[in-house]
DNA sequence: AGCACGATGCTCT
DNA sequence: GAGCATCGTGCTT
């Protein structure tokens, strides 16, 4: 046995990682929920570390928004694992994209995260982002080094150099929903069902 | 401030 | 072979 952790890791703190029964949810709640938490990358050695700003849900293989739509493929199959894995896919010949797995095991859904605020190693993360903003889904994997490598990883684990913090609440009327971004070709009523969560601005 | 477009490669049919 | 859960640039208003 080790030394008494301090309170603050024990999981009471805003530094407390999200385990995961906070992901073993309705995947909406956990998308709205996610907003104002901290997302944390261990990079090199380095805490990376920002604000969620902006989330969207994608919800079973009914969803015709969500990857699970055609059924289980390789690409897709860590979305019908457990809940609190990375889900990252490729696309654009060029971006990568950082979801969140949720809901029960065996159910493929996830929460994309599409926004952050840098908050720590603030520095570093601009020189990644050749001092361009963190207001986009690969904008995020971009400043915080993550790729087809973190697919499957525990986010509930520190082990893994990604994981997500309690930090802060936000209330209600802070909160703006829409459909989610780039569906073009998917029919109604998911094309502009409103999956789409995010922090006013100013 | 807003739109159009090219970059670039993986996944699935 | 088609289609992408996008981004940055460059041009127009």
């Amino acid at each position: 046995m080790g030394p008494q952790l301090p309170i603050i890791q024990r999981g009471y703190g805003k530094d407390a990682i999200l385990g995961q029964d906070f992901y073993d949810r309705d995947t909406l709640a956990v998308a709205r929920s996610l907003l104002g938490k901290r997302l944390v990358r261990i990079l090199d050695g380095e805490r990376l570390a920002g604000t969620i700003l902006e989330t969207e849900a994608y919800i079973g293989e009914e969803d015709q928004g969500c990857h699970a739509s055609a059924g289980r493929t390789r690409r897709n199959s860590v979305m019908y694992g457990p809940p609190g894995h990375a889900y990252v896919y490729f696309t654009y010949g060029m971006h990568w994209l950082l979801n969140a797995v949720t809901g029960r095991q065996g159910f493929p859904a996830a929460v994309l995260l599409r926004a952050i605020e840098p908050l720590e190693g603030v520095k570093t993360i601009h020189a990644r982002r050749g001092g361009r903003d963190c207001l986009g889904p690969a904008k995020i994997t971009r400043a915080l080094g993550i790729d087809g490598t973190a697919n499957g990883l525990d986010l509930c684990s520190r082990e893994s150099g990604l994981w997500i913090e309690a930090g802060e609440t936000i209330a209600d009327g802070l909160v703006q929903t829409g459909p989610r971004v780039g569906l073009n070709t998917v029919p109604e009523p998911w094309r502009s069902i409103p999956w789409r969560f995010r922090i006013k601005l100013r």
